[in-house]
Order: C-alpha cells, then structure tokens, then sequence
DNA sequence: AAGAATCAATACCATATTGGTATGCTATAG
DNA sequence: CTATAGCATACCAATATGGTATTGATTCTT
C-alpha cells in the first residue's frame, strides 16, 4: 500500500511521453500511444495544465507539451498537481483535523517522515524515470 | 496525498501506547488512553497480532504487549502489517497487472523509489517517532 | 466448577473516494 | 466560417475504507 492514484500514475506516464517527443501533441495522439482512454487523458491533462505542468494550445494543430524540460520537471510536482499536496497523514498537512490529534504525539514524527518522503521525489526528475 | 489509511496511523498510536508502558494492556484501556473507538481498537490489535507485531493474551488480566522493544520496531513493519506490501505502484508488487504495462516503461523508476520510501520508513523506529 | 473478563473471528453497513465517461462551450488556424 | 482541439463541469459505477456488531473461545479467580 501507500499507492499514488491511477490518475497520478497516467500522469507520470503522459509526461513521460510529451518530453519523449518536444513536441505539441493532441489528446488523441496521446490516447492512442499511451492506450489510456482517451476522456480521462483529457481529465488529467487539464489538471496538469492547470497546475503549470504543460501548456496547452487551442484550434487546429493544438495539444499539450512540457512546460519545462523533462530533467527539470520532478515525480513530486506532478504527483501534487494531481492529488494535491504530499501527506502522509491528516496531521502534516491541515495542521491535524484528526480527531485525537489532543492525545497524540506522533505528529512531529510524520512530519519528519513525510519531508524525507518529498526529499526523494523531488529528487527524482521525469528524465529519470 | 500519498496518505496511509487512518487504521495504520491509528495503530502506530497505539504500538507507541503499548512500548511507553511496556507491560500488557486491555482493549479497553487502549482505547480510553488514544480516544479510539473500542471496535475499532479491537480491529486494529487483531491484525497487529496476526502480523506478530504484539502478542495477544486471552482472559482475565489478558491485553497485548508490543513483540519486540519498541526501538527495535520499524514503521514499515506495521504500515506493512496493517495494509500489506509497501508498493507505490500496481506494477511494483504484483508484477504489473496495469492495463498499460505493455506501452509503459515507468515500472523500474518506480521499484527504484518504492525502494527508497522503504528504506525511509525501515530507518524510522516506533520510538523514534 | 462456575462465572467473569478478555481476545478471536467474521460479517455487516454506510460513506467517501476514485476511475472513468459524457456533454456543451470556447478558442484558433486556415 | 468552419473544422479542430482544448475547457469546464457534471455525472455515474465500483471499490475501498472506516467503523460497528455479534458469537465463540480461552483463561483467571474464587
């Protein structure tokens, strides 16, 4: 356990695919070459574009490409543009909505944890997946 | 995201509770101590001691008490005994049963970072945190 | 031997999340 | 002006998850 969304995952792999080629590429090309259904590459393509992952380009010859280098675009970006940002528990992030947050004291331990888990996807660029 | 489910964060709380008193402790307390829910807590301990994480014992006086030192119990153990094999992606564990793995050549990247996510949570003790 | 305490095992349910799909709208090239 | 291609939103089915209930087995105490 401790899985990245499908979603997350089809990313990484369309990604993968546009810093393959440099170029712009439609959604339908990127469909039939990655064979992820085409309306749920439309779904993650809109999340990477509204998060500064890609660009995209309207009308006729439109699509998507990398909006940096794939050496210079990290797993951890990407995975946080799909799902949001990086926590291991509800008590890094929202500064703990948890219920016993009163009576636990692990928080600084996962803190801890979940910082070093970012360390290493941060380190980690398209390029060398 | 990239969150463990709240029984594994529940039974890290509740494996530190055992290691700080160190002797054998009810359900009951368990559960007044961490303001967990009783069933739940009787869940959670279940698992733990099928997984050899704590030893159970029956009747009166009966309880838990943690396996091992609490220092020389890693986070992974328990992630891994309250929601099975550590693995970031399908195609780490089960030897790829993504609809994609044909086209997909993200797969050694992704052993390679589960790795060192294990690596992390291997390093971290329960009395560590 | 009886009874109380305590864990074991399983089954169950409601809810949230997720993956996946459909549809009408907007922008742009030519 | 029209075909192409992305934008935005809404929707649905399936699954996973957290949480609860119940019955049975074991052990201590008296």
């Amino acid at each position: 356990m401790l899985k990245i969304g499908k979603l997350a995952d089809y990313a990484l792999v369309l990604a993968e695919y546009l810093g393959s080629t440099g170029r712009i590429v439609a959604i339908s090309e990127l469909s039939q070459e990655t064979h992820i259904p085409l309306a749920t590459v439309r779904k993650i393509l809109l999340r990477l574009s509204q998060n500064g992952i890609v660009y995209s380009y309207r009308g006729v010859n439109g699509g998507y490409e990398l909006a940096k280098a794939a050496s210079s675009i990290t797993v951890v970006e990407i995975l946080e543009a799909m799902e949001g940002p990086l926590s291991i528990t509800e008590c890094v992030s929202t500064g703990s909505e948890c219920k016993i947050s009163k009576y636990c004291n692990l928080q600084r331990g996962w803190c801890s944890i979940n910082e070093k888990i970012f360390s290493i996807l941060s380190r980690t660029s398209l390029s060398d997946l």
